[in-house]
DNA sequence: ATGGGGCTTCCAGTTAGAGGAAGGTCAAGA
DNA sequence: TCTTGACCTTCCTCTAACTGGAAGCCCCAT
């Protein structure tokens, strides 16, 4: 297989299959011509790397995955402890956008959205500094 | 205002004002001797600054923002609906993250976690590429 | 022989700063 | 006066995980 197929077959781009490579984390084979050759093997690992990728793991985390993978004396603790840590992060970056989000849709409700300047949005942004004379400027 | 100063009372690391300043944010003024001087105007900017980003809004879109603000004649319009289009964007990205915790979560607890190496996570990593569902979680 | 994919490597750019080195400045204390 | 420590400066590199593009082979069909 060249690296159009199993960019195909992973559904990943050729660019990142080469990136991966780079980093190691897959070793295809050379034709004569110079172009990878991969096996099954490989696309085995690219679609796994793929998989883990879209559930969030960063690539450090996806090295271990595979590692433990490929370890036949692996415990399930140790994956399961790597998902519920990532697991955790995920919760949290929830809770950030979820926060942000309600604080953003408060002030999109509050704004007229209208041809006048008068800006709920802007003047929550502007909000609690030291400096009085909002849209004044200030000369010294 | 020295940047230590302003640092502390914007709430920004002084890396990141001086980052402000290089991308054109901010434009203090400077002393004889080399550093910068911060006007309250500036901090005001900061500060106004320092809160956009905590709502998530990109860079380019406090840019905007700050524009906005510093224009008399803009349309309250015109804020809203760069606030609804980053809005959209945070849903959406809540939406994915919630999809990627909702698999993680059950794949957790498919996950006996012991000694052994039989692990339901790694099972769904490594599920054949050749099977339908692609992208669908083998766990139900 | 020519044209169009597909493949190669290498370089640069992306976000929003963080980290650190080398060195100038300032105020206080010995 | 000298020194010390805090504060400031610029400049350079690094981060994550790719993506885009340029220049140039390779292969097959016409």
């Amino acid at each position: 297989m060249n690296i159009g197929d199993v960019s195909r077959r992973s559904g990943l781009p050729a660019k990142t299959i080469r990136y991966y490579e780079d980093i190691g984390l897959v070793c295809p084979q050379r034709s004569e011509n110079g172009y990878r050759r991969f096996r099954e093997q490989d696309l085995h690992k690219l679609a796994f790397l793929g998989r883990a990728r879209a559930l969030g793991f960063s690539i450090g985390t996806c090295r271990a995955l595979m590692a433990l993978y490929e370890d036949e004396g692996r415990e399930s603790a140790q994956v399961k402890r790597i998902a519920e840590e990532h697991l955790a992060q995920i919760d949290e970056k929830i809770t950030q956008l979820q926060s942000m989000r309600d604080t953003l849709d408060q002030l999109v409700h509050a704004c007229a959205g209208d041809h006048r300047p008068d800006c709920p949005i802007l003047k929550d942004l502007a909000r609690n500094t030291t400096e009085e004379n909002i849209g004044e400027p200030v000369v010294r």
